[in-house]
DNA sequence: CTGAAAGCGCTTACAG
DNA sequence: CTGAAAGCGCTTACAG
């Protein structure tokens, strides 16, 4: 019924070893031998057997991927590093199959004692995160796209969010910005483990000490009411703020635009405003606005390019933290005199 | 290095059929026998290759799930019914494997072809899809979760929308309003082809044509503005709207009980308000609002098992809408008179 | 209740 | 440049 590795060497009229050597290019097949086993692989609408290749030859072409997609995270940005680490992996030849919550730890485990997977991708890392202690144990090649606290023996992949705060400060200072505000994640995100809101904060507040200028904070929940008091807040009674950096979600950074404009404050004129490590496209705001990119396609590609170079044992286990860059929108301007 | 059944074998004492029997159940296996081999299991930590098992038994134990994450869906309900997916197959010993918007047909033909799964499962299907007409030609088990235009040698599991969309104008009428509203979903959706929206909506009015009472109709985008000019509209330059029936993401929602609320309306004293078809808790909205829920875990254990069953094939082609169920939550009550 | 063995459909040394 | 064959690690008739 269905074609075989057989039915395509009877048809060519050659052995089935150089049916799959001309499939998978490990050794030069004649030309000519070539032309016919594509034209009986075509006849025969044949593709090979899933298992019988992981049999054989001991990779799946499937890849893990853990997500917790916790109730408190907002499900739009996850997402779309699951999207990405699928299109990567696309690339690479490869599939996912997808972990959730309930089995996070279980599930990898079984994944990969079982061999159905060749290798993990881990998304959503927490400062402490079993599935990486449990990646450690395993052995399996892997790459977590975020840091947990402890990285040893680890392959890890992250926006330096660190130096992207850095940058944010930078560029606000130089404009001559003198009290800078962040508009963070809610409490819960700095609590519960994702370390990368903490490494912003950090740094950003840091940064600001070093170069002298005075720094706000405030972590609002993901409602209106909290958003419009935490802009408050930020502003100031003297409403002396004159540099916003917003590292939250695209629905809080629409609500606090409105909301600035509602005070009749004007963006860049008035309060110049970067959007920091933002996944969404930050050019259909209103006004359009600065940003320094968190790219899923980045981070993922790179963390499945190196769990794939793992098997082959290319890879020995480090972090990688990407470069952050600025795009210009016109959301900043010269602190006016 | 890693155990495989003849390790298992070897330490038990035992014919490697014999394990095989013991772990699948599908030979009876005597009493000490099989807890030697348990003891085996355990002492290697032994779990059988999935490549092996699949190619000698057939079976992947992994399911494709399609989701294509359009640009322009509302992803947090798109993934509920992935996860919900993900959740149902583990109940089966399934693992899904996802195929997502750029390989939706590709992927699908590759992942079948090459067995690397056992089935298919179809989410957020469109009445023109060309993954239903791909799962008909290529006689893969599966099950689509909604229902496209021809269902034609298809299994397809959905709500039964016309049914919720009657239960709610029965609910109203029956508490006495004349004047019903319909707060739907963006006009793309009414649009492009997924036809719940319109099924939702094509019912409400026709029923409540039937009941012969007034019934209005507003598909805003998801934006504060539209949302506000659309409740306006329903409402109606006289405000004798008294029955809301909202079709919509949950943002829209909570906007739209704000706004009641701004105009001074309230719920149910004024306004009657139902949510339908929504995937989301409707108990933490202010206030709390009866729903007719859309539990993708619902449809989606259905989907995952009529794909199953049709691997042993129990179950024929056919439409299985689930009927709607009413919760009540205290938001709607009798017209004012 | 249990075992020996064929066979699933590939990959990859080994040979020529 | 190509082939014959071993072997990957299971499942499942077939036998007893």
């Amino acid at each position: 019924m269905i074609a075989t590795i057989n039915d395509v060497a009877r048809v060519a009229g050659v052995s089935i070893s150089t049916v799959s050597y001309a499939l998978s290019g490990k050794r030069p097949v004649g030309e000519k031998t070539r032309r016919r086993i594509e034209a009986a692989v075509a006849e025969l609408g044949y593709s090979p057997n899933a298992g019988a290749r992981a049999l054989a030859g001991r990779r799946t072409y499937i890849l893990a991927v853990t997500e917790p997609l916790r109730p408190d995270t907002y499900t739009p940005a996850h997402m779309a590093f699951v999207l990405a680490t699928a299109t990567a992996a696309r690339n690479y030849d490869y599939d996912i199959l997808l972990l959730t919550q309930d089995e996070a730890a279980g599930g990898l485990q079984r994944v990969t004692n079982s061999r159905t997977v060749d290798g993990v991708i881990v998304l959503d890392v927490l400062a402490e995160d079993e599935r990486a202690d449990l990646v450690r144990a395993l052995g399996v090649p892997a790459a977590l796209v975020g840091l947990p606290a402890d990285t040893t023996d680890l392959v890890c992949v992250d926006l330096d969010f660190a130096a992207a705060a850095e940058l944010a400060v930078d560029r606000l200072v130089e404009a001559g910005h003198r009290v800078l505000g962040l508009l963070g994640q809610p409490q819960v995100a700095y609590q519960r483990g994702s370390n990368y809101p903490v490494r912003f904060r950090d740094a950003f507040l840091a940064r600001a000490r070093e170069r002298g200028v005075e720094a706000r904070f405030a972590s609002p929940e993901a409602t209106i009411a909290d958003t419009r008091a935490a802009v408050a807040e930020l502003l100031g009674p003297e409403g002396d703020l004159t540099g916003l950096v917003m590292h939250c979600e695209d629905n809080i950074q629409m609500r606090t635009l409105d909301d600035l404009q509602e005070r009749g404050l004007e963006v860049p004129g008035d309060v110049s405003v970067i959007s920091a490590a933002a996944t969404f496209d930050t050019s259909t705001l209103d006004p359009p606005l600065d940003v320094i990119p968190l790219i899923p396609a980045e981070s993922c590609s790179r963390a499945v390019e190196l769990t794939i170079d793992q098997m082959s044992g290319l890879v020995e286990p480090h972090v990688e933290l990407i470069a952050p860059t600025y795009v210009e929108r016109g959301s900043t301007a010269a602190r006016r005199t």
